[in-house]
RNA sequence: CGCGGGGUGGAGCAGUGGUAGCUCGUCAGGCUCAUAACCUGAAGGUCGUGCGUUCGAAUCGUACCCCCGCAACCA
């Protein structure tokens, strides 16, 4: 049975255009764990959508002159494209608008409520008083008590730098209307995370070893520092409805004096949405014009599946600005369900990708737009160089000269010019056609090819090294089994790791598994050297056989990169594959095309007949000089 | 003393007690199948600073300096 994988991609706010910044944060790692886990035959569950309430969206639509639904919708639709063009191959691609959505989240505040974690409170809110309504903080401007400075947000003082606390700002006003504007007691339900905190306990120490160390301990900090309650109600109209007449079947105890005005806070409602899309898509006979949807043949469509069996694993993928929620909140939640859910296992959090050392900034005009610079050099161009920059540790940047550079000097001299080379020789020497009835797993390789591998780790190939000859690089020895064993045992630890995250290797490290497909490029570049396999062409039919052993060797190991390849460019997977005459990718449950290249008994079938199809540039180069030019567009 | 992350050759990063590594760049050489690509070799680091623990510290402790993120509805 395949095992159920469940890919939680944090929910993007519709409030404006979708930078590179995103899709190194959150969105292109989340695609390419799935993918992986596709290739390996998993069940895969990969759903998200558009965060579509709170002020962020409001204060768009003021800016904008529209309707918050008309700013939703404007901006889904977007990001729609944008992911349809990056790949970003979601099972599930809806909007926290719709019924399902409310229905579950609806669901979930009545069972929480009656599981006694959802509580009543009274706290402090801004207060319109000629216009009769509350304010989010956004909304009101005053006077900087500090410095005196005007036009200031009730939050933090733009001109001296200072927090505010609720009350202090002098003389607030409506940004809106102007109308003036005091604090006023507001009733609010909350959630209590107090009694949540020894089960959070547990679950972050049963996942110390699954989370990136500085994920863990900054979650952690979280929860030493005690958490609060928090408040799950606000007096915001663009905002998910409270399931009013439900709660008034409630005990009076459960009930607000009024309910005038309160709806669910976004906080609270948009991480449900992995729940709500989950069962969304099991219902689902196929998509909408504004969803993304995808089932493989054979995919289980009993939600609980995902949720409650416990062969099912899920990953949760975010920015560092939403760790909090997922690693506590959302966890919390989940627990004061009581009812038998799995908890996230993975919460896979990235840093910031900067742009040329800077944060992106849409208000300063500082940001790249993902859809510019897709078409204009293709998508796997920019998901290579997003994933080998994936701020896993530490935040990362993304330059225009790096760009270029890593494209150039990697992607097209490396890898790119390994197929070139290959195949343009297949093609001149031998018709683009090698059939070798001799291709056996025990041929024996030259010395100097022998030396190098035994360098490069590749000593792995063979059976009975001792570290002496594998110093020496002497030993005449026995390509053993197969290229695949090399693959199973060594580099591709790190694939492996990225997914099983064994060994508290405190993963998944995407740019050290990109970094092993990258080596085995430079390896089998290293091989063609050595063998010199231009030569052996020349030298009569005993070399000419060898050479045809030489280079389906190297089909073999194009054939592995093309597979390895695809999580991270799938696009260029699959021109590969083409070019080798063999069916592109498929990922469908149980295909396990993974195992084709990664299989620890060695039963893979290696490429013995090629007949090459059109060869084309796998990459073309990048020209620096309009590259570049595109940094000066920007500032 | 709010919480947390980081400071390693020109750039970007691995490395968490035992001879300092990788990718890119630079320089030299080789090769010519290939998108002036590929391969080999070399130069280049007192691992932010001081003190301490240890036979031994980039790695542990401590003090300090610098950069950054979060704490606010910025991914």
């Amino acid at each position: 049975m395949s095992k159920k994988v469940l890919i939680g991609v944090a929910w993007p706010y519709v409030n404006g255009d979708i930078h590179v910044g995103h899709l190194g944060g959150y969105l292109l790692p989340a695609d390419i764990v799935a993918r992986f886990h596709r290739l390996k035959g998993d069940d895969v569950l990969m759903v998200s959508g558009s965060d579509c309430y709170g002020t962020p969206i409001t204060v768009e639509a003021d800016k904008k002159g529209l309707k918050p639904e008309e700013v939703v919708d404007m901006y889904h639709k977007k990001d729609l494209e944008l992911f349809k063009m990056y790949g970003l191959d979601y099972n599930l691609y809806t909007k926290t608008t719709t019924q399902k959505h409310k229905e579950v989240v609806h669901e979930v505040f009545l069972k929480l409520l009656d599981n006694g974690y959802i509580e009543k409170g009274v706290m402090q809110q801004y207060y319109a008083i000629d216009d009769n309504q509350f304010l989010p903080d956004r909304y009101v401007e005053g006077t900087c008590p500090y410095c005196n400075a005007g036009n200031q947000r009730s939050d933090q003082c733009e001109s001296c730098g200072r927090w505010l606390k609720d009350g202090e700002l002098i003389d607030p006003v409506s940004k809106l209307t102007g109308s003036k504007v005091t604090l006023k007691d507001t009733e609010h339900y909350f959630l209590n995370f107090e009694k949540l905190e020894s089960q959070l306990r547990e679950y972050l120490d049963a996942n110390k070893e699954n989370w990136k160390k500085w994920v863990w301990n900054e979650a952690n900090g979280w929860l030493k520092e005690g958490l609060q309650r928090r408040a799950i109600t606000r007096d915001m109209d663009w905002s998910i409805d409270l399931p009013i007449e439900e709660i008034k079947k409630r005990d009076e105890s459960k009930q607000l004096k009024d309910f005038a005005g309160k709806h669910i806070y976004v906080w609270f409602e948009a991480v449900i949405g992995y729940l709500s899309a989950t069962r969304a898509w099991c219902e689902m006979e196929e998509g909408t014009s504004d969803t993304i949807f995808k089932r493989d043949e054979g995919q289980s469509r009993n939600w609980e599946d995902w949720w409650k069996s416990s062969d099912s694993v899920i990953y949760n993928f975010m920015g560092q600005d939403n760790l909090v929620f997922h690693a506590l909140m959302w966890p919390g939640q989940l627990m004061g369900l009581d009812d038998g859910y799995q908890l996230p296992k993975f919460v896979v959090v990235n840093k910031f990708l900067n742009y040329e050392g800077k944060k992106f900034s849409k208000s300063r005009n500082w940001t790249i737009d993902s859809k510019v610079i897709a078409e204009k050099y293709g998508v796997d161009l920019v998901r290579y160089y997003i994933a080998r920059n994936l701020p896993e540790n530490k935040e990362g940047n993304f330059t225009w000269e790096d760009f270029v550079a890593s494209v150039n000097n990697e992607l097209v001299a490396n890898l790119g010019n390994l197929v070139n080379r290959t195949l343009t020789f297949i093609n001149s020497k031998f018709n683009g056609e090698l059939e070798s009835e001799n291709f056996k797993p025990d041929m024996t390789l030259s010395q100097t090819a022998l030396k190098l591998m035994i360098k490069t780790k590749a000593f792995l190939f063979f059976e009975g090294i001792t570290e002496k000859e594998r110093e020496s690089g002497e030993k005449d020895m026995v390509y053993n089994p197969e290229i695949n064993n090399w693959l199973g045992s060594e580099q591709f630890e790190y694939l492996n790791r990225f997914t099983e995250l064994q060994n508290g290797s405190n993963g998944p490290w995407l740019v050290n598994a990109l970094d092993t497909v990258m080596g085995y490029s430079r390896l089998a570049n290293q091989y063609f050297d050595a063998t010199k396999v231009w030569e052996r062409v020349k030298e009569g039919k005993d070399g000419k056989d060898q050479a045809q052993e030489i280079l389906l060797n190297l089909v073999n190991v194009l054939y592995d990169l093309s597979i390895i390849m695809y999580p991270f460019m799938p696009e260029t997977s699959g021109k590969l594959l083409r070019m080798l005459g063999r069916e592109t990718i498929k990922t469908e449950m149980g295909s396990d095309m993974w195992k084709s290249v990664f299989d620890e008994d060695c039963t893979r079938q290696l490429i013995t007949h090629l007949k090459l199809s059109e060869v084309e540039l796998l990459f073309d180069k990048l020209d620096p000089e309009k590259v570049l030019a595109e940094k000066d567009s920007t500032d």
